[in-house]
DNA sequence: AATCCGTGTAATCGATGCTTACATTCACAA
DNA sequence: TTGTGAATGTAAGCATCGATTACACGGATT
């Protein structure tokens, strides 16, 4: 943010006061998991209003904590950004494999499918959150090893995938590694049109967006699967 | 920028003064064109640092002006950056109308692969340039009709090239609109993934990434044109 | 030549990230 | 039980940023 719209952060949690002794202490000097609070309000805030509105000191106030707290737990804003984009990466993990878990296991190239549609329906499920973990503007690569190594795994559970489809018979002759990169920057690309707000000035409303992802993902396997009429 | 990293603007183009009557008047109180030398500053910045790298002040800076003095000609940041994105978003057209004028006129399909391709080209060599143009975080819509007139003729544009590739049977049947979505979601995915640093995960580096680029135009072309063994 | 208004300056405000010095409390050891 | 050091939060302050306001300059119109 940079200070223009920042609201003045209309909900506090009535912070109490008074500790010590044995009385309900209301308001203990130590903050019982900060880092996880910062966290929790980080991602909140950029569920509110994107990346550019999460702002360390706003994140300190929804914590009830003073503004130089958080920095004890995150060295700077940044890493406090990483922490964020690890968990949000965790949550798409998740969803991702708990959908694929329900796919038929004898379908290569049908898991592919199934793969690809989870990712759209997240992303344009949770396209804030979306935004921060594929941006590498946060989370160093070097630092929050996290996030990278969740993505690989999941870059290689595509990969694989798609390598068990051709296997099986079920590509055209092409070039796997083109063909894999192919199919994210599709699925990335038009998760990043959702964020980027391009679909109005293509036609795409809400309603519309999820049946014209499944839409081009189908148009995208029929093109390399080896029937061009089976797959859909 | 967040206070953060941001340089003491270390190069001042040694101000330009002088102008009016004739004596040697070394700094004219009124800049001669600031708002032309205030969108360079910006797109320069952009160049080195990314949208993000863009201040109010640092352009000033760089102008030899002082920090008021832009609000004058923007009445806000976004204001500016809208300015920037306009300005961009010219240059971006022009490219890729020249190379499409290189294009055989006769044969679409093959006009509809110039066009991606000047895209994906553009988009690899102004990355920063890139990123303001296609964030609708800058420019509202109904403020800066030029970026989207600009972009939407050029989706005009591709759409007539689409439908005359069709209508020439060089297509399988499909629905365009759904083609037209995909192919922009692939090449604005891969210029994406680019800009925000996906590349050195994929294995694709620098020298490759156009020859990437071209691989995965002319697999999604392949994907759709009636002869799977034509028009690559 | 006198005036007006577009344009730049100076000073200031509130917000932010981040740092330093200090205060408090928890946890472990004697 | 008691002491002490490390962990964690507070207070205060710096520099930068976007934005506003009052003022100064000067080119163009009349």
């Amino acid at each position: 943010m940079r200070s223009s719209a920042k609201p003045p952060s209309a909900t506090l949690p009535a912070k109490p006061r008074r500790r010590a002794a044995r009385a309900p202490a209301p308001k203990p000097y130590h903050h019982g998991d900060l880092r996880r609070v910062l966290i929790d309000a980080a991602l909140q805030l950029v569920g509110e209003g994107g990346s550019d509105a999460v702002s360390v000191r706003e994140a300190a106030r929804r914590a009830g904590v003073s503004p130089g707290a958080p920095f004890r737990h995150f060295p700077s804003r940044d890493a406090l950004m990483n922490a964020v984009a690890e968990e949000a990466q965790r949550r798409f993990r998740a969803e991702i494999e708990a959908l694929l878990a329900e796919a038929p296991a004898n379908n290569p190239l049908g898991r592919f499918r199934c793969l690809g549609l989870a990712y759209l329906r997240w992303a344009m499920k949770n396209p804030t959150h979306f935004e921060i973990i594929s941006s590498r503007r946060f989370f160093d690569h070097d630092k929050a090893a996290g996030v990278s190594q969740d993505n690989a795994e999941l870059i290689d559970l595509t990969e694989r995938t798609l390598a068990e489809a051709f296997a099986q018979g079920q590509l055209r002759p092409a070039d796997l590694k083109q063909v894999q990169i192919a199919g994210r920057a599709l699925v990335y690309g038009f998760a990043r049109m959702n964020i980027d707000g391009h679909f109005p000035r293509w036609g795409v409303a809400g309603a519309d967006a999820e049946r014209t992802a499944e839409g081009i993902l189908d148009l995208f396997i029929e093109g390399i699967a080896k029937v061009p009429s089976k797959s859909a």
